[in-house]
DNA sequence: TGCCTGATTGCCT
DNA sequence: GGCAATCAGGCAA
């Protein structure tokens, strides 16, 4: 399947968030393939951006952020959940986009194990969700979304199984930070 | 070392 | 709509 060459990840962090949004997200498990069209996203703006992990400069923990766009950074969050951004920019810019919510198209089934057979409208309506239906964790912190093999990667929106939508412009949600900034990307199905 | 907060979620009222 | 769960990171002492 088709994915995102490098150099897509390079264009302005909050192009980058805009575009993502109908692309397919794809997680090759050992339980099976799952994948779900990006329906939510948020740009964080790295040491310009208080609300961004990066704001204060590189740790351990961010470390991915401030390597070449395209890779994972994954964090641990409110002791209980985790988090997937793709890292933008060249090496040594920390800024990223979080991928808060997909919807799901393959494996379906597996998701709904993953998530306790939660109702469906609460599979992968946020953040965490997210990353526990598709089975994404700690040990895909840095994966490269460009380079084989390929097991976690982005292909480039194809929305003809989707209905016809608008793109909504939002502040990102749960921070204290730079709260008013119009940085959250929602793909948002129209009514005809 | 101790305290507080957090890019969240799910259960309770 | 309110709030507890649960722990790693950041900052003050």
């Amino acid at each position: 399947m088709n994915h995102f060459a490098p150099e897509f990840f390079l264009q302005p962090t909050e192009q980058i968030a805009r575009a993502l949004l109908g692309a397919l997200l794809v997680h090759e498990t050992p339980e099976g393939r799952v994948s779900g069209f990006i329906s939510e996203t948020e740009a964080y703006l790295g040491v310009r951006d208080p609300a961004s992990h990066a704001f204060r400069g590189e740790t351990k923990r961010n470390a991915a952020m401030f390597g070449p766009g395209g890779h994972a950074y994954i964090y641990f969050i409110y002791g209980n959940h985790f988090c997937i951004n793709v890292t933008t920019q060249k090496q040594g810019v920390g800024e990223g986009v979080l991928i808060r919510g997909i919807i799901p198209y393959e494996g379906i089934e597996l998701m709904r194990q993953r998530r306790g057979n939660r109702p469906d409208k609460d599979l992968t309506n946020g953040p965490g969700k997210v990353c526990q239906a598709m089975g994404i964790g700690p040990e895909m912190y840095g994966h490269d979304f460009s380079q084989p093999p390929l097991q976690l990667f982005m292909a480039p929106a194809d929305l003809s199984p989707l209905k016809t939508h608008e793109i909504v412009v939002t502040p990102r949600i749960g921070i204290s930070q730079a709260v008013d900034l119009p940085l959250r990307f929602v793909l948002k199905p129209i009514d005809l």
